[in-house]
DNA sequence: CTGCAAGTTGAAGCGAGGTTCAACTCAAGG
DNA sequence: CCTTGAGTTGAACCTCGCTTCAACTTGCAG
């Protein structure tokens, strides 16, 4: 029991059910060899691809640009720590965006809840990104990017 | 042109969608009182609803827990600066939450990057609210709460 | 060789947070 | 009065990130 992973294997060891294991499958964003039967069988570097998508999600990336970002890994070979790192620190970077928006936001907070204000434009609060205006149809990210 | 404005105004101060103020309405968050021809007129005070709204959706909650804690405040008056404030400080905390955790999120992140381990429970970098399991069926709230 | 857990598929469904549409009605300036 | 832009409704649709189901097939311990 060396190398390959079972579906439910790696769904035990990485957190993730089996059916989301299979979704990020048809979004390309892991692989699998298949056994003769048919049934999946995972090399053990999956389980970092698998742990990358859960912590970028936190970051709050989508999977569609996980996906982008995973296809920048070399497919030739298992990925090396330093392609993983490179990879980190790219998220890093949008984590730090991500708590400074937050930052900001908690301050202005503080700064009107002497006030009560609230009140849209004269504060810095409301809309920090400047995205005020309309992105098209479906549902949208409710947290800042 | 004082006091009522009509939704095509409010979405217009917001930033919000006349759809969503609509459907912000049929979920309870705001209210309008209607002309005699059965058009919205919202008053001002709605203006802080919703950037209450957008706010702490910003926060990461939910309409539905909005929902609740815009409940709390007086329906048979035009809420004060004061009740604006109580609401704040309450989301304030939320944030402070959501801000440490993502700053957890940064610093294991940044263990990792030396290492490129990503290797789930030996870091504790994976799943930091300790959230392996099933939650049942639908969507999943994608970001910490 | 049997039995049972674990795996397979595609299609359908869910929940959140909206948008879009058609078919009207209202409001107000000229 | 007429026109035109703004507003009304309910129902249908959308995206994202999954889960659930039914109907099978595989893998493996005994």
């Amino acid at each position: 029991m060396h190398e390959a992973l079972t579906i439910g294997q790696l769904a035990a060891r990485s957190g993730v059910a089996q059916s989301a294991l299979r979704y990020y499958e048809r979004l390309g964003l892991i692989r699998a060899e298949r056994t003769s039967g048919n049934q999946r069988r995972y090399h053990r570097s999956e389980l970092r691809r698998v742990a990358f998508i859960r912590i970028a999600q936190q970051v709050g990336v989508s999977l569609e640009e996980i996906g982008d970002a995973l296809a920048a890994l070399p497919a030739s070979r298992t990925p090396t720590a330093e392609d993983w790192a490179r990879l980190s620190t790219a998220w890093r970077e949008r984590l730090d965006e991500r708590i400074r928006l937050m930052e900001r936001l908690r301050d202005d907070l503080d700064g009107c809840i002497g006030c009560g204000c609230l009140s849209l434009r004269r504060c810095t609060l409301y809309n920090p990104g400047d995205e005020l205006a309309v992105e098209g149809p479906g549902a949208r990210l409710t947290l800042p990017r």
